[in-house]
DNA sequence: TCCTTAGTTCAAATATCGTTGAACAATTGG
DNA sequence: CCAATTGTTCAACGATATTTGAACTAAGGA
């Protein structure tokens, strides 16, 4: 459906510059925190823009970090745990944990909590 | 002497985002190479021109990757792994041995055997 | 069919990044 | 002192990246 990279095709300093922003690096954190749970675009909208949501959803997928699958009018977006734990052992989990405990990145823990 | 972050101003997003350039993620590999040995900017020529390198070294400090100290007219720089590790467990480690075998990256190991 | 929902694409504006050469400072050795 | 070595700083340029609003497509429901 939409262009996805092949594994040998995600590139280290694409994928690391990839998540060096805050936005990115705080929809990650997101995906990874119900991991499997596949989630809408919409999911994002307080992180940023709509528009620029897709923008950085698009920057992820294009890097080989997520993937995204068109159902309805809906895309769904998930992290390719396992290609990624493949080509970089290890990286994906670490940057998860620092980002978790990163106050600095935007959240959703609160809201979500009190849904 | 040089500027130097504190453990708590290194911040993840800046890290991944220094760590996402090609020349950058050569000089890490390189420093990791013979772990501990500070090397001097020279040391990196062949990854870029002088003043480039010195650029590249200076992204590094500040984001609180290396450690650079003048001695004499050189300036030895290391990396900050231990205070790395305690920010950030796992991900040093996770992107120098995703570096390592990276052939895309530059590298000296060619050279380096020739010596 | 018409309207709403979900998300993308485009062009434009701004900002940031990477690269270069020239000029500069500081140390070392003859 | 003079010259070579080591590396930085500066201004400039070109290339990317981020952000926005407006226009657009596609699917679903009333």
């Amino acid at each position: 459906m939409l262009p996805h990279p092949f594994p040998e095709q995600i590139l280290l300093p694409n994928v690391l510059a990839v998540l060096g922003d805050p936005i990115r690096l705080a929809i990650v954190r997101e995906l990874a925190r119900n991991a499997g749970e596949p989630m809408n675009c919409g999911r994002f909208l307080d992180f940023a823009s709509k528009t620029n949501v897709s923008y950085h959803l698009a920057k992820l997928r294009e890097a080989g970090i997520t993937h995204t699958e068109a159902v309805g009018t809906s895309r769904f977006t998930t992290l390719r745990r396992q290609e990624l734990d493949a080509r970089f052992p290890g990286l994906l989990d670490s940057v998860i944990n620092a980002a978790v405990s990163d106050g600095a990145l935007p959240s959703l823990e609160q809201a979500d909590a009190e849904a």
